[in-house]
DNA sequence: GCTAGCATGTAACTCGTTACATGATTGT
DNA sequence: ACAATCATGTAACGAGTTACATGCTAGC
């Protein structure tokens, strides 16, 4: 029954099963937050048309309320909700996750371009992952508190804790080309060529 | 001049770089095995949309032949796509990989189902992990050979490497959740719970 | 008085997908 | 002969983006 819902849809239903009743400009918070960084940071218009659809298929209630005396509008997902949700998670595969890697898209096609080039993009994928630890880090400290077994937030510092880990080993393979680069840099060809490229790391 | 072409385009100018002319056919074949592993394994329909917009800008030349009596159309890199590829590199910013992570945006709200239903999702996770890493290991058996510096699968070995080390890392983070999820399983409750989730990695 | 943040939407557009349609060639 | 693979496209559609438009509230 009403297979029509996009992933995105599920993800926002998602984040309202954590308690509160929350705005459309929320429920872009929390995404920020949480869902940016393994799933996507859906544009406000997508969250507000997505809102939408939910409400129209009653998986969300709409609530008209007053802050002040301006109106706002708060989202809580129903019992239908609830079930569709679940029934999404036990009856349909999670397939498998797809990486939009500009890096290593870039990476593949090192040759067109000169080797600094390359190692400057590297370097800043580093820097950048250096930045996506710290705030990811932050999150993970937010959760602390109601992290164990039963608790609210044990499954988001479950996938927290694996960002991190993520991050970090996305730093170590992004150093290891950088060192795999930095052998045959400009003026520099000799050296031995036979044992640094095939750690067999696995 | 010309900045209106998605990245999947240059993706695409990108195979064509390692020397040969390519049927769209071929191209989506390549696509298929290099590209699908961190990028997208795009639809024929799209492979041959993206062809004709660079044949317009001129970055790419169509060429029709005959194989048999058979109309084939092979592509090959323009210098004019050289440079374009070239310009793309060096002036436009990389910018962060987007995962879409299926499998850590349901276990973010594993909570709305039961227990089983999360571990058996990462279970078949880490099943297909590892046919991912086969696959990748075949391709990377390719390209040796010629994959030492200044040879022409230097760039896609490295690519290899990391994305063996990915799903390497991967299969850890599932296995380490599964660990983590276990401890607390139906009719289980004790054992250490201090020291098993907090192994800082970095 | 002004700016930054809160809050909600519409319109146009692009990328990419699936489904459909066609036909030739090669191997069994 | 028949199936699998090679080869090329069109059409409809969907998800998600940017740009645009509006207005309120709180703090400086």
């Amino acid at each position: 029954m009403s297979q029509d819902i996009p992933v995105t849809g599920y993800a926002i239903l998602g984040l309202l099963t954590f308690g509160d009743e929350l705005t459309g400009y929320e429920v872009k918070q929390r995404a920020d937050i949480t869902l940016r960084f393994y799933w996507v940071a859906p544009a406000m218009s997508q969250i507000y048309t997505e809102l939408r659809r939910l409400t129209d298929h009653e998986l969300v209630a709409a609530r008209a309320r007053h802050d002040g005396g301006r109106e706002v509008t708060t989202y809580a997902i129903t019992d239908a909700g609830q079930a569709a949700l679940r029934a999404w998670m036990d009856h349909t595969p999670a397939g498998f996750p797809v990486l939009k890697h500009t890096v290593l898209l870039r990476l593949l096609i090192g040759h067109v371009t000169a080797p600094d080039e390359t190692r400057r993009m590297l370097h800043e994928y580093v820097d950048e992952l250096a930045r996506a630890r710290e705030d990811l880090t932050g999150v993970r400290e937010m959760l602390r508190g109601a992290d164990e077994p039963g608790e609210p937030f044990r499954f988001p510092s479950l996938v927290a804790d694996w960002g991190l880990d993520y991050f970090a080993a996305e730093t170590r393979h992004a150093q290891r080309a950088l060192e795999s680069l930095a052998t045959h840099g400009p003026g520099d060809g000799d050296g031995e060529t036979s044992g640094e490229g095939t750690d067999s790391p696995a």
